[in-house]
DNA sequence: ATATATGTATTACAGTTGTAAGAACAGGAG
DNA sequence: CTCCTGTTCTTACAACTGTAATACATATAT
C-alpha cells in the first residue's frame, strides 16, 4: 500500500461515502453528501476528482456514467491519521490524549463504560 | 476567550517553544526550532509573524528585538484539536478512537497501564 | 440525423501553508 | 554624524483547499 494520499477535510467527507456505499456513481455520492453538507453538487464532482487524481479512489464507466470505488482502506488510513495526531500532540502516546480528554472535556458514562471494557478484554488476554 | 485562531502544523511547532519558554525573544526561538526542525530562520521569522498576525501570540520590544509571549492557553487548544479530530474521525467518541488504535497500533505496556491507572482512578471517583 | 439533456472536463479564484529571499531600518561602533 | 550589522518588514511563489461556474461531449428521444 506504499503510502497513502494526503486527502483534505472535504475530501475525506467522501471518502467516507465511498467506503460504505462503493460501488456508487457520481449522483449517488452527490445524493449522499448533500443530506450532510451544503455543498454544491459542482463542488462534490471538484472533489471526486481530486481523489482520483490523487489516487485515493477509481472509476469505472458505466456508459457515460462514473461508478467510483475506494482505492485505499479506511482502516489504514484512520491508523495513518492517529498517528498523526498523536505524534503532533502527544508525543505518540494514546494514554497522554485520552488523559487530557478526561482532564478537559466531559466524557460520558457510555464512552467510559466502553473504554473499561476495551481495557478489561485486553487485561484478560494478557492473563 | 472567544474563538481559537487556527494555527497551521508548522505553527503549532513554534507555539509549543512559545508554550516552553515564553516570554522569549526572536533568536531564542529560532535557536530551539533549528535544533528539532531543518527551517531556514527566515522561515521561523514568518512563522512567528503569522501567529501575531493571527492573535495566537504577542510581542514587546526590548529595543530592536521582539519579545514573544503567547496569547492562547495550550491546554484550550489541546481540547480543540481533540474534538475537531474525535469528531472527524470517530464521531466524538473517544473510545471509538482508542478501539480503532488498539486494534491497529501496537500499544506499549506503559501506554496500556497508563490508561488502566486513569480509569481506575476514574472508577474510584465515582464509586 | 439532430436536438436536448445530462454527465464530465476545464477553468477560476481567493485563502492558507510551506518555504524563503530581498528590502528597509535602527542601534552601536568609530 | 555616519556606516555596518543585525533585526524586522515586505514580497514571492507554488501547492493545496474550498467552492464553484462554464464549457464540452455524448446517449437518447424524436
Amino acid at each position: 500500500m506504499s503510502h497513502l494520499p494526503q486527502i483534505s477535510e472535504a475530501e475525506y467527507e467522501v471518502m467516507k461515502v465511498l467506503w460504505r456505499y462503493a460501488p456508487i456513481n457520481t449522483n449517488e455520492v452527490t445524493e449522499k453528501l448533500i443530506q450532510t453538507t451544503d455543498w454544491n453538487p459542482k463542488t462534490i464532482h471538484t472533489l471526486l476528482k481530486r481523489l482520483v487524481q490523487k489516487g485515493a479512489a477509481t472509476y469505472t464507466k458505466e456508459s457515460r456514467v462514473f461508478i467510483y470505488t475506494p482505492l485505499i482502506k479506511e482502516d489504514d488510513y484512520l491508523k495513518k491519521e492517529n498517528s498523526h495526531f498523536l505524534n503532533r500532540f502527544y508525543n505518540g502516546s494514546i494514554s497522554g490524549m485520552v488523559t487530557n480528554y478526561m482532564n478537559s472535556n466531559h466524557i460520558s458514562n457510555e464512552d467510559l463504560d466502553e473504554l473499561k471494557k476495551l481495557l478489561f478484554k485486553e487485561h484478560e488476554e494478557e492473563t
